[in-house]
DNA sequence: TTAAATACATAATTTTCTTATGTATTTAAT
DNA sequence: ATTAAATACATAAGAAAATTATGTATTTAA
């Protein structure tokens, strides 16, 4: 587990590339896939991850689609074409942030940074 | 400029491993120098960076040296001991956690994160 | 002589998370 | 059959770490 600092700022961008790949996810799926895929590494809890589903609805980044699974409820969340841009510039920035980090913390020897 | 949150969990990072390479640095110098680097892409604010510096040097990381230039002061702040203990520690946790972001946001084809 | 740069500091506010709490259903274990 | 754990949602209180604003003062450049 990762000191929760580091942590911060990253959750709408991991939320919104999971979504671009898969399509549709619901809220704890994300929980689930993200401790899979980094080997529990990375624990999205939900007192933080519901606000920000609910953010990114409010602001035009995801569209819901509610599905019954018996009695349960299971809110499926997937990208608007405004979530899709908003995803890939996310995506971008970060990539391009943790270049500029690496050489910054002189992981890399150099760098063609321009 | 990155957008902030990103910056956030990374500052105390940041300012332990400079003052690893530099020996020692004043406040204001270390807010250039990353300006610098970084091809103004990241700002330190003095807003954030003096109460970490206190913080740092309180929690034992970093001692303190005045010098005078004229009637100006300035305080420069290098690692204890433990100041280098921790510089290490929090450079291989960053390091370790850009690895694993890079695999989740697939930046990476697949690697060996075993 | 005035603005910008250097150099420190702290307070108010905002953002973003953690922790705690709550409800309810389904599955696995005893 | 009963209980604990897992699934699935949600929100509120509090903490952490930044931004923004403000303040002081010296030095350098315009």
């Amino acid at each position: 587990m990762y000191s929760s600092e580091l942590i911060k700022g990253t959750l709408k961008t991991i939320v919104l590339n999971l979504l671009r790949d898969k399509g549709k996810m619901y809220g704890y799926e994300i929980t689930q896939r993200v401790k899979d895929l980094t080997n529990n590494k990375i624990q999205i809890t939900e007192g933080a991850l519901y606000p920000t589903l609910h953010a990114l609805t409010k602001s035009g980044e995801l569209e819901t689609e509610k599905q019954y699974i018996g009695k349960r409820v299971r809110k499926y969340y997937s990208l608007t074409s405004q979530g899709q841009e908003t995803a890939s510039q996310k995506v971008n920035e970060l990539a391009d942030f943790m270049n500029t980090m690496k050489f910054l913390l002189n992981l890399e020897p150099k760098l063609g940074n321009a």
